[in-house]
DNA sequence: TTGTATGCGTTATCAC
DNA sequence: GTGATAACGCATACAA
């Protein structure tokens, strides 16, 4: 009878051997390479596989492996956070990594006092290792994961060595960009920035004190506005800084600096003759404003990618390096000429 | 209450059937709820369980039920996308509706003409079904996927019949939003849209469509642009658009109109006196505009939500509707009054 | 109600 | 080089 149906059946490595007239073992070894395995078997295992377009079953492999292939990436939910597209792009730059590995991307999200959908996942062994891509001055999840002994890595900086980082230098990025924005003239250079409890911002403010300190007029907290986060709260301090006699705002990232925009527009100020405006971090929310904004590039999708590939080498059991430090740009545009 | 110290042995169904002097079988039974079960037996073992802090292998439990209890939601990666919002809070919502159901989301990336990520995860079986977050006119993904019979839904509107969908109703909501704006007194309403590659701007358009062509002035060719994607085609429509005497522009989403934005501020046009702006898609992007846009508001998040319990269902063999249509507001702002 | 036996599809450890 | 066979941990049809 002949059989011109392709047979969806599943096929599974017993099918093979049957098929073949081999063990299991031999077939199995044929695949994985691994073992020792006659050329004419391995091909002749090969060139079946291929015709029957045989699919492996991966939960057997994890089952028999005590492995899943899969790597957990935590976003955080906390509504100002929601709408930053860093981390999508992140996102983006990790499955990319993890496909070139042949691993998967689980998600789970996490809000600041709330991890239990990280210990959830944990818990359930659904994946071989994880990348926190934010950091919190007092990280739960980061505390959490050091206990439990799986692989895991943050995106950010932290003075604990127990952590392995993947960064930009905020610290450093943000003294240069401020430092070069006084020496351009700037002799009140104000600081909008977001919740100090995000430990960006903390690196973010420590750059920009240092370059402040090192300057003629020195560090002035009137023009120093921390834990910005709502509109109200944005355009107190923007107001505060012109009445402080502000001729430049440094803002803390994207978000903040698009509201900031537009306050000062609002207040009939223009862009750089009545203030200048830089943002500590770039994204598309910036990119097509008139004028240009002077900002921090960072090459997001790249630190996905590394933070990815990273954390697939951890998990291989390759010695990575306790701190990788990816490179920016200072882009210097139109609002702070 | 003490913290018990976490106990690093694994332990299985074997070690708590043996330690309460029972059978695999029963202890499973007890755990799962399935099958008859003795009451004082069942409160035993939960009562052990929760002592050593038992965690089931979900990797066996997989194996042995051909299920993964993972979700595979599908983001596209072509670069005019990677940085929407939507799709970030999108998968915010699908992680809620999966946790809540005991469900993990598994995150992968196609390109329009690349969809070999996709297959791979389903080849790979690690998911129990897909969700499709973006529907193309010719959508490679949804062709491929309907052929292999796994569960899956997309997110958009499409005339096929064999797709289940969930959306919003862009049309409808479009000419709303559209014969509003006429209703106001704008004669000549442009419309600056993207790609005609995506579903949603298709329906935008004839929302769009429907509505001029029912008012006084009628459509009018000569200020629709479409597949509008670069800086500069944007501009070079916003400047077509005001030669052509357009009283009101409308933007397919937020990225067009936050460009737009910029392009009419750049000419010295206000807003809402020298021209009215509105936009089909809302966002953080024009949240904080001043003045405040007109826009469609959707609730993307419990898009995400309702699409992921509904995945959920369909896998569990419920009959769910082949189309489920979410609610939108007609945000009236200032920038068309 | 509970226990036994078997299957799920691999990988790994041995002999041969 | 190759082939039985035993894990891996759970679910389930069937027997008791």
């Amino acid at each position: 009878m002949k059989e011109n149906i392709p047979t969806k059946k599943k096929i599974s490595l017993d099918d093979i051997a049957r098929e073949l007239g081999l063990s299991k073992s031999t077939v199995s070894r044929a695949l994985s390479g691994k073992g020792r395995i006659g050329a004419e078997t391995s091909a002749r295992v090969h060139q079946y596989v291929k015709d029957m377009d045989y699919a492996p079953n991966l939960i057997a492999r994890s089952l028999a492996q005590s492995k899943t292939y899969n790597l957990g990436v935590i976003l955080p939910a906390d509504s100002d956070l929601a709408e930053k597209p860093f981390f999508q792009v992140f996102l983006l730059g990790a499955c990319e990594a993890a496909a070139a590995n042949d691993y998967d991307v689980v998600v789970t999200v996490v809000v600041e006092k709330d991890i239990s959908a990280l210990k959830r996942l944990v818990h359930n062994k659904k994946v071989d290792g994880i990348i926190l891509t934010r950091l919190l001055v007092h990280d739960l999840a980061a505390t959490y994961l050091k206990k439990t002994g799986i692989p895991f890595l943050v995106v950010g900086s932290s003075s604990d060595d127990a952590l392995v980082q993947i960064d930009t230098d905020h610290e450093t990025a943000c003294e240069k960009l401020t430092s070069l924005l006084i020496s351009m003239g700037n002799r009140k250079t104000a600081l909008i920035i977001g919740s100090d409890e995000h430990a960006v911002n903390v690196s973010r403010y420590r750059g920009y004190a240092m370059a402040t300190e090192g300057s003629a007029e020195g560090l002035d907290r009137r023009i120093i506005f921390q834990n910005i986060g709502t509109k109200t709260a944005m355009d107190k301090s923007v107001e505060a800084a012109i009445r402080e006699g502000a001729d430049c705002i440094l803002c803390g990232d994207d978000i903040i600096c698009s509201q900031v925009l537009s306050k000062l527009n609002n207040m009939g100020l223009s862009i750089p003759d009545g203030i200048r405006v830089a943002s500590f971090y770039d994204s598309a929310h910036l990119k097509y404003n008139n004028p240009p904004i002077t900002a921090l590039e960072i090459d997001v999708k790249e630190l996905g990618v590394v933070a990815g590939q990273s954390l697939i080498d951890m998990i291989s059991g390759k010695e990575i390096k306790k701190r990788t430090i990816l490179n920016y740009q200072i882009a210097l545009k139109r609002s702070t000429q």
